[in-house]
RNA sequence: GCGGGUGUGGCGAAAUAGGCAGACGCAAGGGACUUAAAAUCCCUCGGUGGCGACACCGUGCCGGUUCGAGUCCGGCCACCCGCACCA
């Protein structure tokens, strides 16, 4: 008899083996094929690892240890993007330096890491506030400042009051702070900014190319958000000056019949003079910049409004003078922050009209334009509309257009959705920027060999009420020269945000010490693409986003040597608390995977979470559930004391064995975690059904779950004196002809109802197989007329009777 | 409002390409073993009716296509996640 299963000891065991032997260290030889697995690295919090972390890292960990069995050499590693508030605010609060807080951390998340087994390779651990590695973070930074893609600007921010501190918008949870619940303000200030819209078409056009969940790709198009019209100028009454608009409904510029302007557009100031009701168009702008962003989108129900009286502008093609308007549903930073209303075919401008009592002109027929807007663009006539009339509305589109463009009245154009990136953060545990102001040269990049920029010590990580990162506070390091002129000069004070260490850490791994560059030129033309990417679906639209980014530009420059950073992307779903909440501190329903490795062991856990549904969706934890996989493995462990002699498969099992090499193989590859594992369990019911289980069919079922349970198959495979290591076998064949039976049972149905069944040889003809299932209808078919018979080989006979 | 997703037993979920709905697991019930309990093993397990072989109903709702629909088409409803006045 076998000893008691004891995941503990044998867990500990092999961990330290695997570790001694190196057993997953990438190998440098790039002869082999190479295979590339990532997942997020984590941001190491004080709480440590949450049971929704092991579930993207196991079957990450699946997939490279399948991929070496296979005999790929394959690099899956790990690291820390450990800069970032919640360290901070801990460090504030307790009076410890950051960088001890994030060791501290580091250390507890890697031994909990270690403590599931995952595959990762140790020696390429990267951490993002590692001077050696923001480094380079800092080197991209200035690459991106040279090629003009990184640039200060005057911007609103997100100010919590209470906190003194300017928020991320992703610190902004209904227009109040994250953690303090105060509600947040805007505040002007200076940011840096990186010109992500340059790369907009590019970021789209590159999704063509990958093999990205379609969910993923979908959500980047629309934040991308591209969209075509054209530019339009609408002359101004009584002056030579035009107003430029944007519009995608061209077609319908017979029905503008009035502009609307943004309170910033420059109009209002340059035309102060002109506006007889001045003082109610400033006091509406004065109003508007007061709001938040978040009451603009809260006020978006009821539309506002003020004329701007005295000013006219004139309809390009019908000549008409039209008023001119502001209302803060027009946005200064989308398109020229100012549009030809145009009432019957735009729902915002049709509710601003009807509110304000402005003519509304049906341009596009096919709807009732006095009840609602009609924006159909499928099937609408048009009308009113001079040259255009008769025209779908598609037609006339390229119409109006050609027409605008030869009569110099506007131009084509594209537009984006996509704003640049605030590069800015007024807080001190970020990587410092390496730029310095100097009142002759201005924004001076530092020389490349002075980098990394330290971030020097301070005596206070608080935050100060004018909004300026710690960092300012001190003097010494400010005050430095101009690398230019050798004059005074002063150091940026801002850090960069937690996205930038995280946007090319992938680079990273595949040459991690190197002290000359990110990495080798060789490691990276080796290693990359990434072949498979993990992560997030909360990061699509900003880390995922970001990191394609920075690649596309460092392609450009010369640095890397693929467009697009990974091949593949998936994302999983989140693991919620028993009750289908998501487990949160207060929610009290938050479940510690310490706890379920030491009651249950690290293989259930791994298992248990593989099984625990679809990948990509959604699942409760359920306690009764992972007792359920400790008692799978329980029954797995058990089969050593029912070893027959027998090297290959039985004849029995023959069919079974191949089907479920097959099933799993392929599983593994899909997301399809939950069904390879159920077919793990079907088959150990085989085995137990069967009272024993041959040699050959359990080294089999061992290598197959390997990737899934690893500590539990090397020790049985060391036990059983199979030889050498389970993680070192090749992944199992199987032969497609096996996976077969030679006997087929088809439903028998009678008009489409289930009627029975019917055992035939799978060579049986049509002929014989009906005729088998006739037979075995018998007495059902007696009396009626036989109107028409189906055969589906190999599913169904279906019997059509009157 | 727009975009994406989901809806199947008491519960978590399966179901190539339209072909035996509920694999696998949990919970529950029954039995074996045990002085007893736990553990383990075996059996049952969508609903209704029937002693019964069996019949009828059943994948959010209504309709359609088909020999046959969880799956395809049309029209709804509910919930979840993004984005949100983007002209």
């Amino acid at each position: 008899m076998s000893n008691a299963y004891n995941p503990n000891t044998i867990e500990k065991k092999w961990q330290k083996i695997w570790e001694q032997e190196k057993a997953f260290a990438a190998t440098d030889d790039y002869s082999k094929p190479k295979y590339y697995a990532l997942v997020e690295f984590p941001y190491p919090s004080g709480q440590g690892l949450h049971v929704g972390h092991p579930r993207p890292y196991t079957a990450l960990d699946i997939v490279a240890r399948k991929r070496r069995m296979e005999g790929y050499n394959v690099l899956f590693p790990m690291g820390w993007d450990a800069f970032g508030l919640p360290t901070e605010n801990y460090a504030i609060k307790n009076k410890i330096h950051p960088r001890i807080v994030t060791e501290n951390n580091v250390r507890h998340f890697k031994s909990q890491l270690q403590n599931l087994g995952y595959s990762f390779d140790w020696d390429r651990e990267v951490n993002t506030t590692d001077p050696k590695y923001y480094h380079w973070t800092q080197w991209i930074f200035l690459k991106l400042f040279k090629a003009g893609l990184a640039y200060k600007t005057q911007m609103p921010i997100n100010w919590c009051p209470s906190c003194k501190i300017g928020l991320a918008n992703e610190e902004v949870v209904g227009g109040c702070c994250e953690r303090c619940g105060a509600e947040v303000v805007r505040r002007m200030r200076t940011q840096w900014m990186l010109k992500i819209t340059d790369y907009a078409d590019k970021l789209l056009e590159g999704l063509n190319e990958v093999d990205y969940i379609e969910r993923v790709k979908t959500q980047q198009r629309n934040w991308i958000g591209r969209s075509t019209g054209a530019e339009v100028d609408f002359a101004i009454a009584g002056t030579e000056d035009k107003l430029r608009v944007y519009t995608t409904r061209p077609d319908t510029l017979f029905g503008a019949t009035y502009m609307v302007v943004s309170p910033e557009h420059p109009f209002i100031d340059k035309y102060a003079e002109r506006i007889t009701n001045l003082a109610d168009v400033l006091e509406y702008r004065d109003q508007a910049a007061k709001k938040s962003d978040f009451e603009r989108a809260e006020m978006a129900k009821e539309k506002t409004g003020v004329e701007l009286k005295g000013l006219r502008a004139v309809n390009p093609l019908t000549g008409c003078e039209i008023p001119v308007w502001t209302s803060d549903y027009v946005l200064m930073s989308y398109g020229t922050g100012a549009i030809m209303a145009v009432p019957a075919h735009d729902e915002r401008d049709w509710e601003f009209a009807k509110k304000f009592g402005l003519p509304i002109v049906e341009v596009v027929a096919g709807g009732n334009v006095e009840e609602a807007a009609f924006t159909d663009v499928e099937s609408g006539i048009m009308v009113n509309s001079g040259f255009m009339n008769g025209m779908e509305v598609a037609e006339a589109k390229k119409a109006v257009t050609a027409y605008l463009e030869e009569k110099g009245l506007g131009t084509p154009k594209v537009n984006f959705k996509l704003r640049d990136w605030v590069f800015s953060r007024q807080r001190y545990w970020g990587e410092p920027i390496p730029i310095v102001e100097c009142e002759k040269c201005g924004y001076v990049p530092l020389p490349e060999d002075e980098l990394p920029l330290l971030l020097p010590e301070v005596e206070s990580y608080e935050p100060t009420d004018s909004g300026e990162s710690p960092l300012a506070a001190m003097t010494d390091w400010v005050n430095t020269t101009c690398p230019c002129c050798g004059g005074p000069a002063k150091r940026e004070t801002d850090t960069m945000p937690q996205w930038a260490g995280s946007s090319w850490y992938f680079l990273r791994y595949t040459d991690p010490k190197n002290d000359k560059a990110l990495a080798s030129p060789e490691a990276l033309k080796y290693w990359l693409p990434v072949d498979w990417y993990n992560g997030g679906m909360e990061h699509t639209t900003l880390h995922l986003l970001y990191s394609r980014f920075w690649h596309r530009f460092l392609y450009d420059e010369g640095v890397v040597p693929t467009k697009e950073p990974y091949q593949k992307r998936t994302s999983h779903g989140m693991i919620l608390g028993e009750n289908g909440e998501k487990m949160s501190k207060s929610r009290g329903n938050v479940v510690n995977p310490d706890d379920i490795v030491n009651e249950f062991g690290a293989d259930t856990l791994r298992t248990y979470e593989m099984f625990i549904g679809a990948f990509d969706m959604a699942a409760s934890w359920s306690t009764d559930g992972v007792r359920g996989c400790r008692k799978f493995l329980e029954r797995v462990w058990k089969l050593q004391d029912m070893v027959s002699e027998e090297e290959g498969f039985t004849k029995a099992l023959e069919t079974r064995m191949h089907q479920t090499i097959k099933k799993v193989s392929q599983d593994y590859e899909s997301l399809k975690f939950n069904t390879a594992i159920a077919a793990l369990m079907s088959l150990l019911n085989e085995f137990y059904k069967a009272g024993s289980v041959s040699r050959g069919e359990l080294k089999t079922f061992l290598l197959l779950l390997n990737p899934a349970a690893p500590h539990i198959t090397e020790e049985m495979w060391e036990l059983l004196g199979f030889g050498g290591r389970c993680y070192l076998q090749a992944w199992p064949k199987y032969e497609e002809a096996k996976t077969v039976e030679d006997t087929v049972e088809l439903a028998l149905q009678i008009n489409g109802r289930m009627r029975g069944t019917v055992t035939v040889p799978r060579s049986a003809s049509k002929e014989e197989v009906l005729a088998a299932g006739k037979a075995q209808l018998g007495e059902r078919l007696a009396g009626v007329t036989i109107v028409k018979e189906i055969y589906v080989p190999g599913r169904i006979v279906n019997i059509v009777v009157k």
